[in-house]
DNA sequence: GTCTATAATGTGATAGAC
DNA sequence: GTCTATCACATTATAGAC
């Protein structure tokens, strides 16, 4: 165990790597980038990963499980279906800079490389399963009409946040990604019982 | 005018450098690739273009322009405001490959350059105005419900169609897209008066 | 574990001949 | 209008001293 007062080398890059690849995608992030970030140096980078693409894989694994937390917070937080959803489509925060995860399967070099792809997959694997199991509490509960599909919402709900921030960015107004998620939560109100 | 059996070599490097823009991004898409595919050297490039950004803006425009063809078919074939909106959702094609336009917002660069994102955030525009247009057109029909959101509705389309591609992309699986275009019509259908 | 020096390659762009 | 040669710079990565 180390001290509080300063994090380990290993540590601060992968941190460093992954607040570059939110802010600038994986092809427009450097090593010397990251290296400046981190206050590590080059030798550093290449004694504790073999190279940018293990680093980024690191630090997307870091994001996923941010982004994983954030969402289960919001999906645990109200009583009903509905609230634990309108809760999750609120939370999410800054359309203009993007998701940490979604924005990086744009970039071909990421989709191209499995390891790299593999994280950003599971975490929206998990994320729809986890929507789908609220929903079909929901149903069970009698709360939501009995010919909601799960699975096919669930990807309604998680498609609209990352369209969201397509449109957000592509207009440069948070209001986009607003209004798409508010749609989204009338949509859902339209599934009750 | 010119004859038909060769285009001119500034209409091949806007076709190559869109081709490119849509398979690798901008980052990815170096001016010397473009200059291969189209068959050009470095100095017709130059001579055409002031450089890489300038020839990405005549690329982005036309590949816009292309989805708008392609949108502007699919919104005016059917009779009811749920065909049309049926047959734009079930149009969009190659969901591996992301959209044309709105898979470049996510790049920093394009959304740094406002001369680069401009095309893209008018085609969003434009698209989500003439889908409400529907919606409107629905509603006055009688055929969707009075309290039919025009304007946040098409935002939930838009958003599931560019939400569909981030999703298919992560998980290298074209029935994510799929998934979510079809709640999406399940979503619209609800909506009937 | 960390540093500096250096390599090999590729980038976007320019110059000037034809 | 198109070509080839060349530029200055950045990239990812390695070597070897400390």
């Amino acid at each position: 165990m180390y001290g509080e007062r300063m994090k380990p080398t290993k540590d601060r890059l992968v941190e460093a790597a992954a607040e570059l690849l939110w802010e600038r995608g994986y092809a427009a992030t450097s090593p010397a980038l990251i290296q400046r970030r981190s206050r590590a140096g080059q030798g550093s980078m290449y004694h504790h990963f073999s190279g940018k693409a293990d680093l980024a894989v690191a630090a997307i694994r870091r994001s996923a499980g941010r982004l994983r937390l954030a969402a289960e917070a919001a999906l645990d937080s109200g009583t009903t279906a509905l609230e634990r959803l309108g809760a999750y489509l609120d939370t999410e925060r800054n359309p203009l800079a993007g998701c940490r995860v979604g924005r990086l399967v744009q970039d071909p070099d990421v989709v191209a490389d499995d390891q790299l792809r593999a994280p950003a997959g599971e975490f929206f694997t998990w994320l729809r399963q986890r929507i789908a199991g609220v929903l079909a509490e929901g149903v069970r509960d009698g709360e939501l009409r009995p010919d909601t599909d799960p699975e096919a919402t669930a990807s309604l709900v998680v498609a609209t946040v990352q369209g969201g921030y397509v449109l957000a960015r592509a207009q440069q107004d948070q209001a986009a990604f607003r209004q798409a998620t508010e749609a989204a939560k009338s949509a859902l109100d339209r599934l009750r019982a």
